[in-house]
DNA sequence: TATTGTTATACTCTATAACTATA
DNA sequence: TATAGTTATAGAGTATAACAATA
């Protein structure tokens, strides 16, 4: 069977999960931070405040390798946090080069926040599924994400996958 | 019930699918572009590659309507096409301000061993799942892709999903 | 000597706007 | 005048390597 030269042929939504998995996930990405920027907040912010909250008083040399990031981005992450006043730098008085970070006051105000849009952002995504679907989903993508090791705390950003 | 300060709550996956499709499409996407290396080629590159196969001739501004991009980024990524001669452009007869794009020889190998790649991709991605839970996921997606109006040939890129 | 955090630098990706050639 | 393609330029994001302070 033929399609002709302007039309794409049909392929079964089980035949294309690859390219599915990556359009709704680059779709809920996008659409999370968009929601996000009411709160003046990136992505990229989200997981740094969530790991020090979860740890509070850390490193920025062990937050960098929680998030496998290289520790120079951690800096300008956290300068912006501590611009924004979100979290705290306070030198450790045992060791005198590393810094401990913290939430401040405003920064659990904002996970607070965060936690709301994000509770917003999962009904709207899925919206068009029943709750019992909803677990479906939920439990296939775990699995995957559990064969291939990814870890339930870490986005991985999307470094190598522009364009 | 509480938790203690390092360790994170247990979140079930049905609570959690906004962040696991965000995840594991952007581990489908690097995978499936560390996959794409093996043929010198970018995922940017194979939306253009695709449009072009099923529609020979079309030009660079319809091009870049097509895909949603500017049209000065069309330039800079048929260029590259050109060079690794996987595409030719050729100025238009009736009209010498347009070029026609049409796939070079080496393009339609490309484009067939694409389509292996892709098969493999998808394959280990979803090994994991029987063909039921294949199917079932496909569909899921596909549900939520459409309640979103995505379309279902292009890919939109992670435009404002950095970090 | 080794480690923490920082800075300097360079590179990639991309969008905007100015430009040219054709219509 | 308007449109197709191109180029010039600037900004964001990120990695690498050199650096100062501290251990």
């Amino acid at each position: 069977m033929e399609t002709t030269a302007h039309e794409a042929p049909f392929r079964p939504p089980a035949d294309r999960v690859g390219f599915l998995l990556s359009q709704v996930g680059a779709f809920a990405s996008t659409r999370f931070a968009e929601r996000l920027a009411e709160l003046d907040v990136q992505p990229s912010d989200v997981g740094l405040l969530r790991m020090i909250a979860v740890e509070p008083g850390l490193s920025q040399q062990s937050l960098a390798r929680k998030l496998g990031v290289v520790p120079s981005r951690v800096v300008a992450l956290v300068d912006a946090l501590e611009r924004k006043e979100l979290v705290t730098r306070t030198r450790s008085t045992t060791d005198r080069r590393t810094h401990e970070l913290h939430l401040a006051d405003r920064g659990r105000d904002v996970m607070a926040q965060m936690r709301r849009i994000g509770r917003e952002h999962e009904d709207d995504l899925v919206a068009e599924l029943s709750q019992e679907e909803r677990q479906t989903l939920g439990r296939l993508l775990a699995r995957i994400a559990a064969a291939h090791e990814l870890d339930p705390e870490v986005h991985p950003g999307y470094r190598a996958s522009r364009g």
